[in-house]
DNA sequence: AAATTGTCCGAAAACGTTTTCGTAATGAGT
DNA sequence: ACTCATTACGAAAACGTTTTCGGACAATTT
């Protein structure tokens, strides 16, 4: 057509040193052409393929549904693709297809480990490897490499906040044992919320169970009602408790959602329940899986 | 190292000319390198390139979890690694996904309908461009090409079964109107299944809605309870009938599931709804994942 | 011994872009 | 008129494979 390739490449990606009026030519033409370049040609020459890899544990659920949401939102903002992959939960699946990826020349990946990762080896050398990864939820603190993790106590603090927004005044807490990081950062952020609603904390509407289980629930639902401290509002620390308090005080005649209002956790470990009187925080999947594909991109730029 | 690439390349793609000696020379060499090939150095001499572009109306649903779920899985069984895209039931970003998925190149793309689709000249136009399309559960006949929709007669059939299998003797059916020809086929379904375990069929105990809601469930178990008809297990139409009924039910004394078994329908218009009583079918989402791959890579097959 | 066949390997083109570099054409400054 | 700078374009290499084709060498047949 009387231009040369490099001219028409160009003229595409507005390089400088392009007539004015070439350009024009070369753009309608390869308007009313409907030309489409060939990204695959485009990322052997550029050396980046504008894609994503993304692995998770187990595609059907709720949180990483939630996660791959905003992965798959932020990526496309990005001009980056997601291709997913499951590993079910078993670390064969997990290096098998973290070769998959590397193979595919993604630009970065973000995985969540395996329930029975107990060996990083080829995790590291994933990174050994200079191929940029982010860990996501399920972390180790032996891979160095960015990771993104639940912030469990502005979690608490929003749900705690939901109730208080809805009108409860006294609301109850069951957790475990204050002996993981996970219980007490929503212990307080709990106490966090009340604290900043001007609610005064009475430590004898905090149950602590043995395990996070319905039957738990049920049985602190039970010793809520003997306790008769007018409870309107309950944060429980898991789903599987929260259950039970919806089902025991059910029975006991109490109305869900109009008397009592009850909220669980959903975490990674259990999928999400819900019933008409049960909701379940889900903004957190979704900012999860934002902030993962943000690190990247970021550690991206910097090179 | 005095193998040339050509050698090299048949080396490790098993072609006939290659020396047994050389070959084995090559992969040990490559193993020891750790050498992986550049897959899009492959794509683009092969002008395939092993993606499957997916995109789904909601990627935060139950139904399509599982639907994506069987895609990814069936891809990888093949070879296949598959791009996923959120249209978020809007129009304009169908037709701008359609767009990043065909300058991707990928080998075949799987696209569920956005409720609001109205028009399909972007779709004929990708069918047109000789892209392999195969649409899946929200589908259009208005479009020449594949598809893979519920079959809603199956799934019926599988949840009565199923509380049949749980012990259930005396199961009622909730559905609408006879109109549409999803409700039918759900009627059909459940009466076969019956009809194969040798239940009577008591029409008494199919229950007509007004619409598929919660309140309606509620009202239909009053009925239920009224009639005296000792049933002991529901099959709900949708999954909001099957709600309402488990919560008047549990309000008027009835134990779920021990008494009676509620099953409702897990269809693409509404999330997956859990309690710890409901059950809801899942295997069909896999399963329609599965066929939509396989759907598509007999198309690739024959040419 | 010449001709034919078969086996194994390498040279080179191809895939469709991007990017570097050289150069022709134009204009401005002495 | 001559040099110099600037602008606008094209030639060609590069990215890392695959694949076609031809040739070298050895083995078999006439």
């Amino acid at each position: 057509m009387g231009i040369s390739p490099s001219t028409v490449s160009k003229a595409m990606n507005n390089y400088p040193d392009v007539g004015e009026k070439t350009k024009q030519k070369v753009l309608e033409l390869a308007a009313s052409l409907k030309f489409i370049p060939n990204s695959v040609a485009q990322n052997l020459r550029q050396r980046e393929s504008k894609l994503i890899g993304f692995i998770t544990p187990n595609a059907v659920h709720y949180f990483f549904s939630n996660v791959l949401n905003g992965v798959i939102h932020t990526a496309q903002a990005s001009g980056y693709s997601v291709i997913v992959l499951c590993s079910e939960d078993k670390v064969e699946f997990e290096k098998e297809q973290l070769e998959i990826l590397i193979n595919k020349k993604v630009d970065g990946i973000l995985l969540s480990l395996t329930d029975h990762t107990t060996t990083y080896e080829h995790i590291k050398k994933v990174v050994a490897g200079k191929m940029p990864l982010v860990l996501y939820d399920k972390i180790s603190k032996f891979v160095n490499c960015s990771k993104v993790t639940i912030n469990d106590r502005k979690i608490a603090h929003d749900a705690t906040q939901y109730l208080i927004d809805r009108g409860c005044k006294r609301i109850a807490h069951i957790r475990g044992a204050l002996n993981s990081i996970t219980i007490i950062d929503r212990y307080l952020g709990y106490k966090k919320a009340l604290k900043e609603n001007r609610i005064e904390a009475d430590e004898s509407m905090v149950y602590e169970c043995s395990e996070p289980t319905i039957e738990e629930g049920r049985r602190i639902a039970e010793l809520m009602l003997k306790d008769e401290k007018k409870i309107d509002g309950v944060l429980a620390f898991t789903d599987a408790l929260a259950i039970g308090v919806i089902l025991r005080l059910n029975e006991l005649g109490v109305k869900i959602p109009e008397e009592v209002s009850v909220i669980g956790f959903s975490n990674s470990i259990q999928t999400r329940v819900v019933s008409p009187s049960l909701t379940t925080i889900d903004q957190h999947g979704f900012d999860m899986g934002k902030k993962a594909v943000e690190t990247l991109c970021e550690r991206n730029k910097g090179h």
